[in-house]
DNA sequence: GCTAATATCTGCACTCATGCAGATAATGTT
DNA sequence: AACATTATCTGCATGAGTGCAGATATTAGC
């Protein structure tokens, strides 16, 4: 067995990555979604319910800025505004799991071609891919972490 | 041998297209740029040199716009004008090679991260991985045609 | 050569997200 | 009970990106 061909994944890797964001970036497009509402949503979605207060640290935002981003998205009903019984002060967001027929619609397209490329993996090669975006998901996140940190 | 387990990659995928996404808008963020400004280098690194109006059609914003968009990636160095010697009145742009070197240290803490994700896989599963994303980076392209010309 | 068409650029105005500062409501502290 | 602290929300102002319409330069057609 030879050894891992890295020459070649460092070359086709960042096209690969690049088409994926701008994926996003043209779905958030075709739903009239600015960029941060998009990363808030992802947000919620990855990490789950959390204040406005998490929420504004975690976009970055001032507290006042992230109240209107909430409303931004709970007028599109991506997201729900949930009292703290613990806190009244406190207003929880999550997003609702029924996303919008709209983004679903979006996204028709790229999950019918993914689809096709997925098909033609064997059970293993499907194995291996899983894997891969199961430890990959959280490495990137810890990489905005970083980049966050370092700000 | 088992069939492929599509359920969890059902699972799991999602959830990985959004860290990639996430983190994307962050470094984009990190470094000052706007997400039309990232689309549009993303998508000269993509499909290479075209003209103003190109580009123009594929961010969807009038040439107008696409002129100041060209000013802005020109300022930061991130792209270069070059006028078309078949017709003059035409303006060629390309996305200049050597990234500035915020946007490469904003890239590093995923560079890292994910050095150490591929450096756990065998020769085979690199192969398989690299191939999954020479196939896949087109089909988000096809995708983002599909979802433009929804519209 | 003259006119029409095309490609990019510029002036102006507008929208929208955001920061900032203060307001309101709730909790913690003594 | 009074006061300080915390969390979210609201009013106002600002700036960045964009559309629109016209200007300029170049090419194509007759």
């Amino acid at each position: 067995m030879s050894s891992p061909d890295f020459a070649k994944l460092g070359a086709v890797y960042p096209r690969y990555l690049n088409a994926v964001v701008l994926h996003g970036l043209a779905t958030a497009q075709a739903v009239g979604m600015g960029p941060t509402d998009l990363y808030a949503v992802g947000t919620l979605v990855f990490h789950g319910r959390m204040t406005s207060g998490e929420l504004a640290a975690k976009t970055g935002l001032t507290t006042g800025a992230t109240t209107r981003l909430i409303d931004r998205l709970e007028a599109r009903g991506l997201v729900r505004r949930v009292p703290d019984p613990a806190d009244r002060r406190r207003v929880l967001v999550e997003a609702v799991e029924a996303q919008g027929v709209d983004l679903d619609d979006a996204l028709a397209p790229a999950r019918e071609k993914l689809a096709r490329v997925f098909a033609d993996c064997t059970a293993d090669e499907i194995a291996t891919l899983t894997e891969h975006f199961e430890r990959a998901a959280p490495a990137f996140h810890e990489a905005i972490e970083a980049i966050r940190d370092a700000r």
